[in-house]
DNA sequence: GGGTAAATGAGGTGGACACCTCATAGAGGG
DNA sequence: CCCTCTATGAGGTGTCCACCTCATTTACCC
């Protein structure tokens, strides 16, 4: 008889959190072991907790669900990443599947498609919701042998480093405040600016908000709060 | 004792309402007696059923919650309504009240609120999220004399040309730029600049971004791209 | 092992902007 | 008639940032 599979739940709403842990909860089988808001807390708990499976949402502070799940399943392959979001954009799905995630379920779905969803992960299936599914194939059949998407529409694709600083910066905090947050020097952060911009062809923090926006990388919705 | 007060749920994610329905199961005097996804279909519902409460958020598509809200306590003031939203905006805020909610809780708190919420509408009180109520007293400390505008930093009025300075701003113009495009002296747009800033207590231009997508200044699905 | 890319960091320069005071001229209200 | 509000403009100061070059370390790939 094995014992119950751990779960980590990532999202910045208490009670979408409390949601997820209801429906988990009826499966005996699973454990919510801890919660965390936004993707930076969630990486701390994980690699304390290791556990089996992470729930996430994407549009979070600080750190985003998709770049939590990108440093996760490098460092550690073996836990299994359920997104569960709002956006059934082909470029986040696309996004989150390169990141390493194995499961993708939207929010507007009932509850059991995330049980469906966990149990397929621990099964080591994948599952997508069928919106997201139908997207995917849509994608593929596209696709005749493409070297690299370079997701994120623009035009250079952002390193990880770049995407966490972009987003941060795009949330409204100076260089020196985002120096401290991630333990670098201001100069640092100055250069990955400067490339984030040479990259993408802006020329200021405005056009940097207009991509995010544009490309998802931060909530239309949520953001303007 | 008293029958069960029965309860119509609003939000258009499905993970949301089974959470939403799980906190509220924890008071047995609750029954959930309805779920709508948007809402058009939340007043045909409760016209139909009659709860004693309505919980619904704002964001939904076809009718929004503050919407209904106003339709729904021009026809049934009986009915009290608790908004759950994400936003803290003392527009919405005001907006939600104004509309006829009794309750306004944000998603970011614990379910514990909303609980307590149901409970005080139920009663005939009003409750208010802590940072909900901070908003609204801002809100009436702000109104009775414009004597102190530097102190509380909160929400003034713009006039004309100070929205029409900050558009251009949001839409990424510099302030020479302006100046060209309004036959102005570079200097007197800094001005309106500050005396906007000021009003809106926002220290960078992220933050005016930030004010004008929240406000409807700009158009949040045009200005993207 | 050499090439390439990413991440880290430093130096310097100029420009844009946030923040301050001050001044003037017109519109509107008591 | 004064008083306030708005719009216009100027002066100055300091900070942050955009843009440049250069250097080091790590890592991955052929």
């Amino acid at each position: 008889m094995s014992q119950k599979h751990s779960v980590v739940i990532c999202d910045d709403h208490g009670i979408v959190r409390e949601g997820i842990k209801q429906v988990l909860a009826s499966n005996p089988a699973l454990e919510v072991v801890g919660e965390a808001a936004n993707g930076l807390e969630g990486l701390a708990l994980i690699s304390k907790l290791r556990p089996d499976v992470v729930v996430t949402d994407i549009t979070m502070p600080e750190m985003n669900g998709i770049d939590m799940t990108r440093e996760l399943t490098k460092e550690f392959p073996d836990i299994r990443v359920v997104i569960l979001s709002v956006h059934s954009r082909k470029t986040f799905i696309m996004e989150a599947l390169k990141a390493g995630a194995r499961g993708y379920v939207l929010k507007d779905s009932a509850g059991e498609k995330l049980l469906d969803a966990v149990q397929a992960v621990l099964d080591g299936d994948s599952y997508l919701d069928s919106p997201v599914a139908g997207h995917i194939v849509d994608e593929f059949v596209k696709m005749p042998s493409a070297s690299e998407p370079a997701a994120g529409g623009g035009g250079e694709t952002l390193t990880d480093r770049e995407r966490q600083i972009l987003s941060l910066v795009v949330e409204g905090f100076s260089n020196k405040q985002i120096a401290e947050k991630l333990f670098l020097s201001p100069k640092t952060v100055d250069n990955h600016r400067a490339k984030i911009m040479s990259k993408l062809g802006r020329r200021d923090v405005i056009g940097l908000v207009k991509y995010a926006l544009a490309t998802g990388l931060v909530d239309p919705d949520t953001w303007g709060r």
